[in-house]
DNA sequence: GTAGGGTTAG
């Protein structure tokens, strides 16, 4: 927050908080207008070092809206000097466009301001998020020909540049050469690495590194992650001597990225007894596990775990709730968390508005969405494919052809395979099969099984057996090893009493050698997470 | 008089 500005240097004291919400962010914008029309009206503006307090304050919350506002202040400035220079380059370097800060650099030379050491660090690190081998080789260029510019912290950062670029060798000898390396030299090779999914040379490295840290260890355990190496990740978080929060995180994310679920759960019981603290990105990632498995009672330990703690729920946590607790069922429950949330982002919106729709709340749905639209939220796919469900399941025959052009054309968002399933299903459930297979035609026919079954299924329920047979014979072209289209149209003949041709289908199965794969299912059951399999016995896991 | 390297996930 701005102190008062009184006509003194006191202006040099803004401050802003490191994070923004979008209601800080936009007062802390006007009052850095303030700051600047009473700047420049008192000509304190012409004070480097209170300038330069006034581009930090604009330039710190590096989102594009605040970088250019410090932009536009610093072009405004007569006469910049290096450290404000620097604190604009730094901010591009940061930002979603960091090729900004070679420009920033060139113009900065332009203007004779001398480069320092500051300069090339910041330079350096934009030419590294960009990959920008050519422009590094050239700012390094620079570094050696001024010379005081290379301490450790230059050389650690053109070491990453280069390994970043993929000139490994280049690195290795920089690496070599350095003096003073640490780990953080060594690191900047590593994370070089893991990042392109190398996880024999980021081994070899690791193993022959001189000192490591936290950082190094969860380098390759997200990395072997990265790559499904689940073992692998796993052992070297065993082997591990000081494990923190984030080296926890790593593993229990990487568990659910790979969709090992009770996995998930495991660890992070596990994790209490180790009595390491889970933060709000363990538990985002365990209640989606608990989503995944249906694992209510945990979800709900969870959520007073959030509250007995004090812990905020943000946009992520808030749609980690909203998605466990629709996902295990409890529709009363999500609706709740979600309008108790005092922060929503468009994917709380979204698993809301899915949630009621998987529930058979359409109409709900349709509302929260208006409700959405209201609040000044751009919808995205797949905010869509929650609308689009929520109209098919509840039969919303216009309502739903409405959406789908709305999403086209007010919206520009091109239809994916999903929302192209949901408009077959629901002119499939009216009988409108020519509409429903014009919609079917539309997409790359690699992608669309699904939908054409969709569509084989609604000529069977209106038994259309002449589509049906054109679907069937689509699907059976697309994968022949599949089941469904076989299953599907092996029924409708039988319904139509064709019994020849429900011999033939199957004999073409029998050639195919496909079997039907049994469903499987998951629930929780007195805080045991029973796995069904159909056709088979019960299985059950204690989580 | 202000600052910097590898990085923190969902």
């Amino acid at each position: 927050m701005l102190l008062p500005i009184r006509c003194s240097n006191n202006v040099c004291k803004l401050l802003s908080p490191p994070i923004l919400s979008f209601a800080e962010m936009a007062t802390s914008i006007s009052e850095l207008h303030q700051a600047h029309a009473h700047m420049l009206k008192t000509g304190l503006i012409h004070d480097t070092f209170a300038a330069s307090r006034l581009i930090t304050s604009a330039a710190s919350a590096s989102t594009p809206h605040t970088i250019s506002h410090a932009h536009s202040i610093f072009t405004r400035l007569s006469n910049p000097n290096s450290y404000i220079y620097n604190t604009m380059i730094r901010a591009y370097a940061n930002s979603p466009t960091p090729e900004n800060a070679l420009l920033l650099f060139q113009q900065m030379l332009y203007d004779f301001v001398v480069p320092d050491k500051y300069t090339f660090t910041f330079v350096l690190k934009g030419c590294a998020s960009f990959a920008g081998l050519e422009e590094g080789r050239q700012v390094h260029g620079h570094v050696l020909k001024i010379g005081t510019g290379c301490d450790e912290y230059n050389q650690n950062t053109l070491i990453h540049l280069y390994a970043k670029c993929g000139c490994f060798e280049i690195a290795h000898n920089l690496l070599d050469r350095m003096p003073m390396r640490d780990v953080i030299s060594w690191n900047a090779i590593l994370s070089a690495y893991v990042e392109m999914g190398l996880m024999e040379s980021a081994r070899h490295l690791f193993d022959e590194m001189h000192e490591r840290n936290v950082e190094s260890w969860k380098f390759m355990i997200s990395g072997y992650m990265g790559v499904g190496l689940v073992e692998e990740a796993r052992s070297v978080f065993d082997d591990m001597p000081l494990k923190n929060v984030v080296s926890w995180n790593a593993l229990i994310t990487g568990y659910a990225h790979a969709s090992c679920f009770s996995e998930v759960l495991v660890l992070f019981e596990d994790m209490q007894n180790a009595k390491v603290k889970p933060d709000d990105c363990t538990l985002v990632n365990v209640l989606s596990a608990c989503a995944r498995v249906g694992a209510l009672s945990q979800g709900k330990w969870v959520h007073a775990y959030i509250d007995r703690n004090g812990i905020k729920i943000d946009g992520f946590l808030a749609t980690a709730l909203v998605d466990m607790y629709s996902k295990c069922g409890n529709i009363e429950k999500a609706q709740e968390v979600f309008s108790n949330s005092w922060k929503k982002d468009i994917s709380t919106w979204n698993s809301m508005i899915a949630g009621l729709s998987t529930h058979g709340f359409g109409e709900r749905a349709l509302q929260i969405f208006s409700d959405m639209l209201a609040d000044g939220f751009k919808p995205n796919e797949v905010t869509f494919i929650g609308v689009l469900s929520a109209c098919s399941r509840a039969g919303l025959l216009n309502k739903g052809r409405e959406m789908f052009d709305h999403m086209v054309h007010v919206h520009g968002i091109q239809p994916t395979i999903e929302h192209y399933g949901c408009m077959v299903d629901l002119l499939g459930r009216f009988g409108i099969l020519e509409e429903a297979e014009e919609l079917a035609r539309m997409m790359p026919l690699k992608d669309a099984p699904v939908v054409w079954e969709s569509l084989l299924g609604a000529c069977r329920n209106h038994g259309n057996v002449e589509l049906a047979e054109y679907v069937g014979e689509k699907l059976l072209e697309l994968n022949p090893e599949d089941s469904t289209g076989y299953v599907q149209l092996s029924n409708m003949y039988a319904h139509a009493g064709r019994w020849n041709d429900v011999m033939e289908v199957r004999k073409k199965m029998k050639a195919q050698r496909v079997t039907k794969e049994p469903g499987c299912n998951m629930i929780e059951v007195d805080g045991i997470v029973h796995e069904f399999l159909a056709g088979e016995g019960m299985n059950s896991k204690q989580t």
